[in-house]
DNA sequence: GTCTATAAGATGATAGAC
DNA sequence: GTCTATCATCTTATAGAC
């Protein structure tokens, strides 16, 4: 990493190398609110409180809340994208896919108090008129093209559909273990899940 | 029906023979703005608009607005104990399983646009600190308890999993529906979901 | 029972000092 | 760039007339 001015996504003030900048801090702190709360239940003052920031000042780093609403998506996004390409190092397209249903697992007890991260939030903001007209925008946009990838490597002409059948199972898990408030509910869907996958010639 | 006095579910003011009580109304109002918007960007001014009933009036017939909440919450209720009834009609178990399935189907275009009426309401109620103690008050019990009465009847001893399984496949394909905005995605699940009904001895 | 008027508080957003 | 003070509006909820 070099002193070099870098190009970033969207007007961002100079990243300081010691602590987090504290456009981060406020993008971070929103999207554990939202996360845990909604987004319309999650107000500005309490975003800028958990990252310590002053209220008013948040606007310096974001003209309305629907800005920062967008740079808390952009901020899963880039999460996605390096998730999916930390999967990359296992050897088979199966070990892929099993890799990619345990981040899950990993974190069922969160996923029964607050549900799944994307799916949450892709469910409360599909509400809103804003994205009516985002089709392609959906933050599982990346998550089923890559599944589709491996379910090609593995020979699969259906690879689109089973695609999609995979990460429903896992979202619908995700939700009835929310609603359920058990994680063992996604667990046991996602060891049916692995069955699956290992069915997949 | 007589015209004796029943015991009904919390206070309700004398239902009228004629038109739906204004109770009624505006339960019906916010359910339909709940679905279209969620719970927390509905307004009871919004609420009471759409049932031509004066703002300050809904307050005659729910104390709070976590009241209305509730009530909309056990209309949900019985229109899901009427639906699952009226599947009895069908004479096998199969049968039976396909027809929950197809009733998504039927508002596939609704579903893209909107998502599950089930499963958002249970996703955006599920973060709410109020909803924490309530794991069988789930949207979801019903369902997952018909849904297995018939997979016993199938003679399956795993039917608590596959119910969990079947309802999954369903919620994930609706998820997906409503986050791509496209209907056909959870028609070509349901079709999936079908075969695999077929499927099971 | 039904309605109007309004209180009380929260919330997104702006202006301007430092 | 950072912060304080504040506006304007919205929203839940109440009081009280009819």
């Amino acid at each position: 990493m070099t002193n070099s001015v870098r190009a970033t996504l969207g007007a961002m003030p100079n990243v300081q190398a010691r602590a987090l900048s504290k456009r981060q801090q406020l993008v971070d702190s929103a999207q554990s609110l939202i996360y845990e709360q909604g987004v319309h239940r999650t107000t500005l003052a309490e975003v800028a409180e958990r990252a310590d920031v002053p209220v008013g000042n948040v606007y310096y780093y974001f003209k309305t809340k629907d800005d920062l609403v967008d740079a808390v998506l952009e901020s899963r996004a880039a999460q996605i994208h390096e998730t999916l390409e930390g999967f990359g190092k296992r050897r088979t397209p199966q070990a892929r896919l099993k890799a990619l249903a345990h981040g899950w697992v990993e974190i069922a007890e969160t996923v029964a108090q607050f549900g799944c991260p994307l799916g949450t939030l892709s469910s409360e903001l599909g509400k809103h008129p804003d994205d009516m007209a985002a089709p392609d925008a959906s933050v599982f946009q990346p998550i089923v093209d890559w599944i589709e990838t491996q379910l090609r490597e593995l020979g699969r002409r259906d690879a689109r559909d089973l695609a999609f059948e995979l990460l429903a199972r896992i979202q619908g898990g995700a939700l009835l273990g929310q609603s359920f408030r058990d994680p063992d509910i996604l667990v046991r869907q996602t060891r049916i899940t692995n069955r699956w996958i290992d069915s997949l010639s």
